[in-house]
DNA sequence: GTCTATAGGAGGATAGAC
DNA sequence: GTCTATCCTCCTATAGAC
């Protein structure tokens, strides 16, 4: 896997990125994203095959990192005894906030939220293949932090908490940061108020 | 304004919802929704211009109908003393659940989702210019009735529940009701739902 | 009001030179 | 690996017959 940003496989990685956080797949075009990374029309097909291979690597890019730190997080709570419902939450949340304050990954979130609005089935289908268990095993230390919720009011919880934060870390609401907070305060306390909500919508009675 | 149902342009409104919501604006073109529609490729621009104003029109035909009933509802509760935080919520997301599950406007929603993810400025200059001060009316009771949260922190979490409902009521997680429960009795449950979550997390502490 | 036909341009993809 | 040139399909919009 090519990792190094200066690839021509990277600048276009980049540049899809961003446009489809823009403009969407459809809206997006091969000339104009050849063109905002400075590469050739014919490189896209060379590279990846398809725009829709393209797509998927944009994905790929990111959630194997998102993810992995997810992951990661997760594991080292598991199971615990003294785990709280806000532990759990913040091993999901917090990675997805580090991300979209990056600067070069700051749009993925949008691109994300895009990706859960268009409904495709192939798309639906290599992220559920890709990506579906990570979802699952964070459901696992719900249900077991939950133990008084039936399974489908469960499954309601944690998609309800999916939208509401895949919606303010797409940037829709984000609330801008005051010129004397620093960037890693502003995410604290982001990620504060994300905990807060999401943990008072799944314990509600 | 045409409400009846059978005029070509009801026709092209009715199949443009559906092609939108599937395939979003730029991915359904106006050849596939006019041939949906059973109407000439011409129509389109004899009746509404230009798909942009098409899209416009999409939304007017719902959200007038949607957001009246909202501050009907609304109007019936606010400022009254007895009034609870799950009355307001109710009466935001019952006139959303009755429209999307009426036959004709169950792909409505997945159209707003979209419109959500688009952060299409135009888009959203319009949506809000006709539609901003149903929201404001609602923030407004929800002060009212949440007197202890700071500005910040109520619009964060107006924002957050926006997000979970839009989500919700897009399809993207909806349960699939059980043959041996009514249409009316699904409707409600998933009301209670939507409200307990919403109400806890806008209670949070 | 509704049709056919077409203008005029943008789209993804590819062949073949370098 | 990267380029140019081009194919062919699809798009929105409109002109003009009926």
């Amino acid at each position: 896997m090519q990792t190094s940003p200066h690839t021509t496989k990277e600048r276009i990685l980049t540049a899809a990125e961003e446009l489809f956080a823009r403009h969407g797949f459809d809206g997006a075009s091969l000339r104009q994203l050849t063109a905002a990374a400075g590469v050739n029309l014919a490189a896209v097909n060379y590279h990846f095959g398809s725009k829709d291979r393209l797509i998927e690597e944009v994905f790929r890019r990111r959630l194997d990192q998102l993810n992995g730190h997810r992951m990661t997080a997760l594991s080292r709570i598991a199971g615990q005894p003294q785990t709280t419902l806000e532990d759990v939450l913040a091993a999901f949340i917090k990675p997805a906030l580090e991300l979209s304050h990056e600067g070069s990954g700051s749009l993925f979130m949008r691109v994300l939220a895009r990706a859960f609005a268009e409904h495709d089935d192939t798309l639906r289908r290599f992220l559920s293949e890709n990506y579906g268990h990570v979802m699952r095993q964070f459901t696992v230390e719900f249900a077991r932090l939950l133990p008084d919720l039936s399974k489908e009011e469960l499954y309601w919880r944690v998609d309800l908490v999916t939208g509401a934060l895949t919606h303010a870390m797409s940037g829709f609401g984000m609330i801008q940061r005051k010129s004397d907070v620093t960037e890693r305060m502003h995410r604290e306390q982001t990620a504060e108020h994300l905990i807060r909500f999401a943990a008072a919508g799944l314990n509600a009675p």
